[in-house]
RNA sequence: GGGCCCGUAGCUCAGCUAGGAGAGAGCGCCGGCCUUCUAAGCCGGUGGUCCGGGGUUCAAAUCCCCGCGGGCCCGCCA
């Protein structure tokens, strides 16, 4: 742990003394350690789980108490409570606060790993959508979380340039008389539109198809429902651009679509340098607007790589010439391909790779019949490389929860080709996906929520907010649009299937980032008038003559302390489990703290010199700590507001 | 049919990994507080069969089993 753990200290001190009656090893004793409610004390430990029955209570007390920490203590039934020594600990969270500064509460990797952290990897063929956000805000944490600790990472984007999508997006945009987007029109933005209108025309086309040729009524009412549902997404679509989508729609009246996708995707794997410099172009055009948003969500990514390139390399054809030569060769579905169910019953392999004990692993398509590759093989390839280049330690791919079969086919597949340590090493990081209220999002038929319209709203509504204050800032009203819709995102745990709700996101009160943001500009604030005010704001120089015992009989200003002091616990815990949301609770709990205390007493008219400075030292500690914990969530602390 | 995630107050969510003391926030609703360090704030009130049923345990929101409801996956898509 770090060296800057008032909690930390303490519990050790405790469970050091307690050591002494109980055979549980020190350091679990002090996982046992935890916060108490309130009305039983500071500290409780169940007797239970440090191996004492409630008969050694009386003992358990006596010994505990040669920690100076503990001021008090007592049993309940099997609990020992402990009541802390509130100027000592008060001292010691003050000493540390000063000593560590800015980096309080940052725990340091002893060992520092080098870490790519790939992630958004959107498919270019739309704009980033509300689930490619909750993505790149999971994502920017994890990545800033892991440098903070001392790690060195390396991000990327993985731009999926080869497969079906993209050959039906080319196929479309070669019916156009210019692929350029019109006036106005974002690059992806434009890309997206004329995906989904070729998308629609095809699917309608391949419908129509179907519906002569269905046998049974039931079939062809069913085709017709779907049928109908595309004519809406159709009209919708035309509706935005008459003359795009009338021209696609003629163009590709007579033309075999699924023949022709076919045939361009053949060509950009062989490397046909029309069809590369074509299809590079559009999706340098999509790529383009992706960065133009990404940059403005803060979400910075080291290195771009091109799916194409592992084609164009040979790295692709070298790992499907590995894996037809592995003895776990099949036919399946009249294709060659990967046994990976049978190495998946090998247990410990499973557990070695983290893979589900009970997740069917089907086998694995080598390539396509005709001869084109498939994206997990491809990604064997891209896995490689990322190891490779970086010389990483450990690979972690921010991937949707629904992407959890794939991962682990590709984790299989290392593993069988002899890449043990890559294969032990890659991370799936997995989050469920986002959903919309109400309609169902597809970007197939350009029903989407951008991040762009997310983060406009947002703006607008800060802007709106601020105007009212008589602060009309155009930069403050970005930063804290951006804030709120990133802390939005990462609020709920990552594990849990989240719906997409604008009210929340628009919510700038309590639980948000405008809230923490609001709480830090007012400690900032709190500096700025001691400043004015000729007071002494040097924590070096208040330390000195403040007061440790301003806590004694305060509960608002205990509990602060106490607050500050757990922060380093809080951030060792989010960084070990990459889970935003415990810092997230953790931020707002002492928000609320900070404004109930603010609103008690004032800090700078205190009269007590000594007091004051322990107020003074106390809001210092409250501001380096959201200061971090918002920094790590990717957030920027505003001075004023 | 099989697998994974989720189900806690009217709504959105913490708490569940390592079981323990009357279940916590925010929004909403009701009522107060701006001549004193920023009212995106503060104070008070309202509100819950922790999806249901079994089981393990001295003790279950938390662990196990069986259901129910929502989402996702099981493609020569990515």
């Amino acid at each position: 742990m770090n060296s800057c753990n008032p909690l930390n200290s303490v519990k050790i001190c405790i469970a050091e003394a307690l050591a002494q009656i109980s055979k549980v090893a020190v350091e679990d004793i002090v996982k046992n350690v935890e916060i108490s409610r309130e009305e039983f004390g500071d500290l409780t430990i169940l007797l239970p789980r440090v191996g004492l029955s409630p008969e050694y209570c009386r003992e358990a007390i006596e010994t505990v108490r040669n920690c100076r920490f503990v001021s008090e203590a007592r049993c309940a039934g099997i609990y020992l409570n402990i009541v802390l020594n509130k100027t000592l600990f008060t001292d010691t969270t003050f000493e540390f606060l000063v000593r560590c500064k800015d980096s309080y509460g940052i725990y340091k990797e002893p060992n520092p790993k080098r870490i790519v952290v790939e992630y958004v990897s959107a498919n270019p063929l739309h704009p980033l959508h509300i689930g490619a956000s909750r993505n790149a805000a999971l994502g920017q944490f994890i990545a800033n979380i892991l440098k903070t600790a001392g790690n060195i990472v390396q991000t990327r984007f993985y731009i999926n340039d080869v497969g079906r999508q993209v050959a039906l997006l080319t196929l479309g945009m070669m019916q156009l008389e210019s692929i350029e987007p019109p006036n106005n029109t974002k690059p992806d933005h434009w890309v997206g539109l004329v995906y989904a209108i070729t998308n629609v025309i095809a699917e309608i086309m391949s419908l129509k198809k179907k519906l002569v040729e269905a046998l049974r009524d039931e079939e062809r009412e069913e085709i017709q429902r779907e049928l109908d549902e595309l004519l809406v997404d159709a009209s919708r679509l035309r509706s935005q651009a008459p003359d795009v989508f009338d021209r696609v729609a003629e163009k590709l009246k007579n033309i075999d679509i699924e023949e022709e996708v076919s045939r361009i995707m053949k060509l950009y794997e062989l490397g046909n340098p029309d069809m590369k410099s074509f299809v590079r172009k559009i999706v340098t055009m999509c790529i383009e607007g992706f960065k133009q948003t990404l940059t403005r969500f803060g979400a910075l990514i080291d290195v771009w790589d091109w799916e194409s390139d592992l084609v164009w390399s040979g790295e692709v054809e070298e790992v499907v010439k590995k894996l037809e030569a592995s003895p776990l060769t099949m036919v399946y579905k009249g294709a060659l391909a990967v046994d990976l169910g049978q190495l998946a019953k090998d247990l410990n392999v499973r557990n070695r790779l983290a893979i589900d004990r009970d997740l069917e692993i089907p086998p694995l398509i080598i390539r396509r019949s005709d001869g084109t590759t498939l994206y997990t093989v491809r990604d064997i390839a891209y896995t490689l490389k990322k190891f490779r280049e970086f010389n990483a330690d450990k690979v972690i791919n921010i991937i949707a929860s629904e992407q959890k079969l794939p991962q682990a086919q590709l984790k299989l597949a290392l593993y069988l080709l002899g890449y043990t340590r890559e294969a032990e090493n890659l991370v799936h990081y997995s989050y469920e996906i986002v959903a919309m209220e109400g309609t169902k999002m597809s970007s197939r038929r350009g029903r989407i929520v951008t991040l762009d319209e997310i983060l406009d709203t947002a703006k607008q509504k800060a802007l709106a907010e601020l105007e009212t204050r008589g602060n009309r800032s155009e930069e403050l009203a970005e930063k804290i649009g951006v804030a709120a819709v990133k802390f939005y995102l990462l609020s709920i745990s990552p594990s849990r299937p989240m719906k997409f709700s604008w009210k929340l996101v628009l919510d700038f009160e309590k639980n948000s980032a405008p809230y923490l943001l609001y709480t830090y500009a007012r400690t900032e604030g709190i500096f700025r008038k001691a400043r004015e005010l000729e007071l002494n704001t040097e924590v070096q120089e208040l330390i000195k003559i403040a007061d440790r015992g301003f806590a004694e009989n305060n509960a608002k200003r205990w509990r602060l302390v106490k607050l500050v002091a757990s922060f380093p616990e809080v951030f060792y815990g989010s960084y070990q489990s990459l889970d935003p949301s415990t810092l997230v609770t953790y931020a707002l709990k002492l928000a609320d703290e900070f404004n109930s205390w603010y609103s008690e007493e004032p800090i700078l008219l205190e009269e007590n010199e000594k007091i004051r400075a322990s107020k003074i030292l106390l809001t210092y500690g409250v501001k380096t700590v959201l200061a971090n914990t918002l920094r790590v969530l990717g957030i920027e602390p505003i001075e004023k507001i």
